[in-house]
DNA sequence: ACAACCGGGACCTCCCGTTTTT
DNA sequence: AAAAACGGGAGGTCCCGGTTGT
């Protein structure tokens, strides 16, 4: 999942249209995360969040292709591999990676958080999204890696660009089950913790 | 000195029973692999894999909880870990795990090695298992974790041995697409070269 | 005046496709019945039943949730409940629905009334559906206390109305399996008997 | 099921062995109820039922032919119906009966009442425990439509003990539902509510 | 055209009676 | 002889593609 609406990649400004669409597209995320809490997942019809957002339920399908991506859509990952493209030449990657999560969990409200945080409990818990997020986690290990392999000068396909950013990902999923079993608050923190870990070479 | 095959774990000598279970097991998922080359995985039924396997449809749940398993069972995994906790002290974790990766390795077959390619094939490109298989991932670093735990005598829950973990299994997903995409043979000497980035501290 | 059969609750016509459905549904229940007559329950086969109503397997699961419910599956309680809604408010409850029941069973026909045995003598012998039977039972009380405590302007969980719900369908359990086992004809006279003892306060 | 320990039906003094008996009897469902509040009926084993009662598995099963026996077990219905037709003939079979359910639960610790309470949630929320019920109700029907008739000196069969019975038994039905919904405590006084209105000629 | 309905088939569970292993 | 494994078959769920009623 890509982020579609607020800023391009390189921070652009949109026009008014597009600015609607981003807000309603964050309603709609954001009153189908507030239902889920309440009733369940599997409970809440699609039907149910539309009207929550006051649009119709055609209009939710224009916005998201299926209920599932109403939880898997994922603004962050984008922002993240951009920030770390961004990051200064003179950084290892290990560093710049670092950053970039400083620098984009930093601009997040609490209440982003808290919707983050229960997106992870949501997808892990329940099966059917469970099952869609290898497919995001497989697209984030290769937007991260092509990032790594620009940053090195190296090919696409570099051998260690793409170890680094396995070892990436998979230390953040690793970060993010932790988090949500443990109802842990901070996931930025573990996150940045487990990294720091890799950065210093592993135990 | 017993027969080769018919040891658990502990290398102790299994009887008549479990060796037959053990057989039909390995024969049920080979002639599945073997159809699921041929026709592919959706248009293979269990009732022809029990065939092909000369066994009921009711023995094939009996040793497969469904279709899917038969692609996603492993016995790699616990091998692995196993052979990791094995690994004298003074290694490094990242120094065991490459070590236990090459023994087990080492005591595959051709026709394993082929097996486990096609499976990993298998996964990616069949949604259905895909989904399947974050599953076994997330249990696949709770393992690790657990044995890394154990060999730095830390807790459970200790964040660096669950970062390790994490990075490893990264690396491995990371390498097996690799592997799967561009149809190289050779999963375990991608993977090792991925790991030798992680000991040296990544780039 | 339009055809007699295609009315729903409130007597509005029905369109060709219900018609169909209604016609599909008693279809199937008349064949399940007759094959459960001549073979028994356990040795009749839900396939045996689609194919007597020459429908498929789908199809039958379409119209009964499960086997059981082909027996259990009852039109007489809701129209009696109606009926019992609809008499004079002069009436006590007790008269309202011995009224009722004489409503309801006046207007069944004679294959109706043998139905109506044959499935009150299944289920008081086959273990599967006495199981289930509970649930409907319970499901009765409920519904008659609700209409009863309309009647009288009381709230729906009014402890006279429950009363008097548990008392009418706890006496004709009684009076159904009387008549099932003396293998007596007429349950409606027999039903009517007993609550005749009920409106005069029982002995 | 019926009480088979304690006193017979006259009340009589019971041996040394028998005493022992009903107190493993009773030990056993205690830690059952116990175990069931804990865990879930499902969940609980028989084999953890007989560990904490201090018995072997085969004791268990000497003692109650199957689980579901532990929680349908009553000793109520036989001390009731033994009460019931010690009450004098000058009672109407409603007086008497009402009687009877007075003397007999006044007979119970608190305990025994919470017990009881428990039963009822559990039968009627576990499907495996609610279809045995329908069995217990129907002999429930015919033990009190037996005694009525014994009562007023009618035919077993007579029309109006059976109807007695049912509205009875129907009433004690639709009180225990309920109670059992609204976790009200106290089940006599509902049901003597509820039969009241019964004596009184319903509504 | 649009939705509801239907047939077919795959997946999976449960149970029972038979065979095999211990 | 007890326990485990097996074969067979019925019940039930789900999905897809084709057909029919509105």
């Amino acid at each position: 999942m890509q982020a579609r609406f607020p800023l391009d990649a390189e921070g652009a400004c949109l026009g008014l249209r597009e600015r609607k669409k981003a807000r309603t597209h964050a309603e709609i995320q954001r009153r189908a995360l507030a239902l889920f809490r309440q009733r369940g997942y599997e409970a809440t019809t699609v039907q149910q969040i539309a009207d929550a957002a006051e649009v119709s339920q055609s209009t939710f399908f224009r916005y998201f292709p299926s209920k599932a991506d109403v939880v898997l859509w994922d603004e962050l990952d984008p922002l993240i591999v951009s920030a770390f493209a961004r990051q200064p030449a003179s950084l290892r990657p290990i560093q710049a990676i670092r950053a970039a999560l400083h620098e984009t969990f930093a601009q997040l409200s609490a209440e982003q958080r808290e919707d983050q945080m229960q997106r992870t409990r949501l997808v892990l818990s329940v099966p059917e999204l469970r099952a869609r997020m290898l497919d995001e986690v497989v697209q984030s290990i290769g937007l991260l890696a092509k990032a790594t392999a620009q940053r090195t000068r190296a090919s696409a396909d570099d051998i260690s660009a793409r170890a680094f950013a396995g070892a990436v990902v998979g230390v953040a999923m690793s970060a993010a089950f932790t988090v949500a079993e443990s109802q842990e608050v901070d996931l930025a923190a573990v996150l940045d913790d487990a990294l720091s870990h890799l950065e210093a070479g592993l135990i």
